[in-house]
RNA sequence: GGGCCGGUAGCUCAGUUGGUUAGAGCAGGGGACUCAUAAUCCCUUUGUCGGGGGUUCGAGUCCCUCCCGGCCUACCA
């Protein structure tokens, strides 16, 4: 086989959280085909980076009152701790704040310049006088403008409650998350990319060959392909944290501009590290280019960035590899079920290899969200790994520690003949992603060799002396298979590959020593090699999960900021504002689904006596009819009516939360009345 | 509303270009073994392959239609 030479990305996690399970599967799908390629003998580097820039850092430095170099900086030692946790090995880990990379978006861009796609426009976008910044959709809120709804407190861009979508300059009454102050409206220049202009280049790249999954290409067709494609924003004005644009002083690259070149940039420091050519990388046809992403980032990386790179002459990418969304008991993680599980917390509670594999015996080729079933992960983990693979191993190595194994590979009735020609199946299933494939098969040939072992019976030859070559040659058999096991397992389970080239006194360093039976080495006195998955490990590791936002002891409850930075206090208001809202105390009546509704409920609520109100509440998504009949709720009771789609609504349930399944409603202690009102 | 993906045994899934009585693992039941991390081995139960129509000598597999679930979208990157 002729040496590939391949260069593998995963996405850049983004310097202001934490890593928690969900990143987990792009790096751990990444990290297993980069050692898969690497056990195949093929060059391969596995290259990331933080992602640094953007408001977000630069107003959560400013909170912190700090630099945002601090900020990054502790971040990223925080993110590589978390990756080496899982055995996740890059060949080099950057930053997107780096010299390389300032150098680098330069030169992108005045190779695009130099192409003539970059155009200035005058936009008009909300300012915040008080932080002296321009605010970005998200941190603008304010009254829709959709004069037949007139909800309050909807973002920037959209509103939640008739799905309009505007301008945030359109918003009524807007304010300003960051400081509470009502923004203006200000012109600034911006620079834009026709990437229109690309657009024959786009439409043969994503359709040719076999640059993205089949689903991906048709979803970019259909989406973005029919129709002239917009000018990209690139440039936001000062104050920004990122790169100044060279001869556009005041203005900044997009955090979406640089990110990508973040990739370069940091294969730029490895390669000055290695004394690696950077040219021989990302501009040499012979080299491929793979990027691991999620779903949620496919435009940026199949448009934008083949578009750029197509611009400034690098390499186009190979293959974007798109995966799903983690979901945790067939729901999306939710920090109040305790299902957002921290990289951190899983890794004091539980062992790598059991996500690994569980992960790989999950993942297809597809952009499917996966799901992480608890129940499940205990079965496989320990049925599979333990019972099955590992136990080979266990039964047999120590009938042959003092001899070491046979010095002839004898005859195994062609199992491992068969094992090894399936190998290159494997083989294919990995090269693909098929990574669930590649699990099945190999949990074929285990089940294989446990019968084996079974009927040899080494346990009874060994109590016959005369025997003792028959028992040599049976564990050297086993150990044999179990070897061939190991290997397969290995991109996904370095640490038992590693463990068992100890055993055997062999390390395994490459795909095809499975094609060849080890013989006359010493075995090693077997140790456990991975223990059993122990439940109540998850569930301390749950407990914890939910500890973190809802702690039960007031002494040391510390209560994130995020919710307060989100939506900052409203102005004063004094008593007479206050008792304008009759908030009072209803009982609900009924409740009954409103079926063509996304959100809503359609509830009847009793204030006691006759007093009833009907009202729609967008809680569809948190809460079940049935479930909440009989509830005594708070409600705003004199409330204007409003005329909705499906009715009029006189009156609104109290409930706080960020809106779709994490949506809470207020409730009242034992005693309370319908109809008391609340002071 | 539009788009994509899926609906096969209690659970997780496999079923290659349509071809014989539809499979695996796990779980369940019975037995064996006791080398092994209560692991392993043998035997065993279970399916209107979402519903309905069609094409065909023959359909889980192709076509149409409907139902259900997930994801993405809703003139927006």
């Amino acid at each position: 086989m002729t040496e590939r030479k391949i260069l593998v990305t995963a996405a850049l996690p983004y310097a202001n959280g934490p890593i928690h399970i969900g990143h987990l599967v792009e790096y751990i799908q990444t990290d297993i085909w980069v050692r898969f390629q690497k056990l195949r003998g093929n060059r391969c580097i596995y290259i990331c980076a933080d992602d640094t820039h953007g408001t977000a850092i630069m107003i959560r430095a400013r909170q912190e009152g700090r630099s945002e170099a601090a900020l990054i900086a502790e971040m990223q030692a925080k993110h590589e701790s978390a990756f080496a946790n899982f055995e996740i090995e890059f060949d080099h880990y950057g930053s997107t704040n780096s010299e390389e990379n300032r150098t680098l978006c330069a030169e992108f861009w005045s190779a695009i310049r130099a192409a003539g796609l970059v155009k200035e426009k005058e936009i008009e976008q909300l300012f915040d006088p008080q932080e002296g910044i321009f605010l970005a959709d998200r941190f603008v809120r304010g009254t829709c403008p959709n004069p037949k709804c007139s909800a309050p407190d909807q973002a920037g861009d959209n509103c939640t409650v008739c799905g309009w979508t505007y301008s945030p300059a359109d918003l009524i009454k807007p304010v300003s998350t960051l400081s509470g102050a009502s923004p203006e409206v200000r012109k600034a220049t911006h620079l834009f990319i026709e990437l229109e202009k690309l657009h024959e280049f786009l439409d043969t790249w994503i359709q040719s060959g076999e640059h993205l999954q089949p689903e991906v290409a048709n979803y970019l067709q259909g989406h973005f392909l029919h129709k002239p494609l917009r000018d990209w924003d690139i440039s936001r004005p000062a104050p920004y944290f990122g790169f100044e644009i060279p001869d556009s002083p005041g203005n900044y690259w997009y955090v979406w501009f640089d990110a990508p070149i973040g990739y370069m940039a940091s294969t730029q420091q490895w390669c000055d590290r290695h004394q690696e050519d950077f040219d021989s990388w990302w501009r040499n046809q012979e080299t491929e280019i793979h990027h691991f992403i999620g779903k949620d980032i496919t435009y940026f990386h199949t448009l934008f960035w083949p578009g750029m790179l197509k611009s400034a002459g690098f390499n186009l990418p190979t293959k974007v590899h798109i995966h799903g969304f983690l979901t945790v008991g067939g729901e999306k993680m939710s920090k109040s079920k305790g299902t957002f599980i921290m990289a951190d917390t899983y890794a004091r509670h539980l062992n790598a290899s059991y996500l690994r594999y569980y992960f790989a015996s999950k993942l297809g080729s597809r952009l499917d969200d996966l799901d992480l079933n608890l129940d499940e992960f205990v079965a496989k983990v320990n049925s599979d790994l333990i019972g099955k693979v590992i136990n080979l191993a266990s039964r047999s190595a120590k009938f042959v520690k003092q001899v070491g194994l046979s010095n002839t590979y004898p005859n195994d009735q062609g199992l491992f003949e068969h094992a090894a020609k399936i190998g290159d199946e494997i083989a294919n299933a990995y090269e693909h992603c098929d990574y669930s494939r590649a699990m099945r098969l190999i949990m074929e040939l285990a089940d294989r060799a446990n019968p084996f072992v079974e009927s040899a019976a080494p346990w009874n030859l060994r109590k016959n002396p005369e025997k003792a070559q028959e028992l040599q040659d049976v564990c050297t058999i086993a150990l044999n298979l179990f070897r061939q096991l190991a290997i397969y397992l290995a991109p996904v389970l370095p640490d038992l590959a590693k463990k068992t080239g100890e055993l055997l006194s062999s390390p395994i360093q490459d795909w095809d020593e499975s094609k060849q039976p080890l013989t006359g080495t010493p075995v090693r006195k077997f140790k456990h090699m991975l223990q059993r998955v122990e439940p109540k490990d998850i569930d301390k590791m749950m407990e914890e999960s939910s500890e973190q936002t809802a702690p039960t002891s007031s002494d040391d409850v510390q209560d994130s900021s995020d919710w307060l930075d989100a939506e900052p206090l409203a102005e004063q208001c004094t008593i007479d504002d206050f008792v304008k809202v009759d908030l009072r105390v209803a009982r609900v009546l009924t409740a009954e689904d409103v079926p063509d509704a996304n959100k809503l409920l359609k509830l009847t609520l009793g204030l006691g006596g006759n007093e009833q109100r009907t009202v729609f509440a967008g809680i569809k998504s948190a809460y079940k009819p049935a479930d909440l009949v009989g509830k005594k709720v708070v409600m705003v009771a004199n409330l204007a009516p409003r005329k909705m789609k499906f009715g009029i609504s006189e009156g609104m349930i109290l409930a706080a939360g960020p809106g779709g399944q994490e949506v809470f409603m207020l409730g009242v202690d034992d005693g309370a009345s319908p109809g008391q009102r609340i002071h």
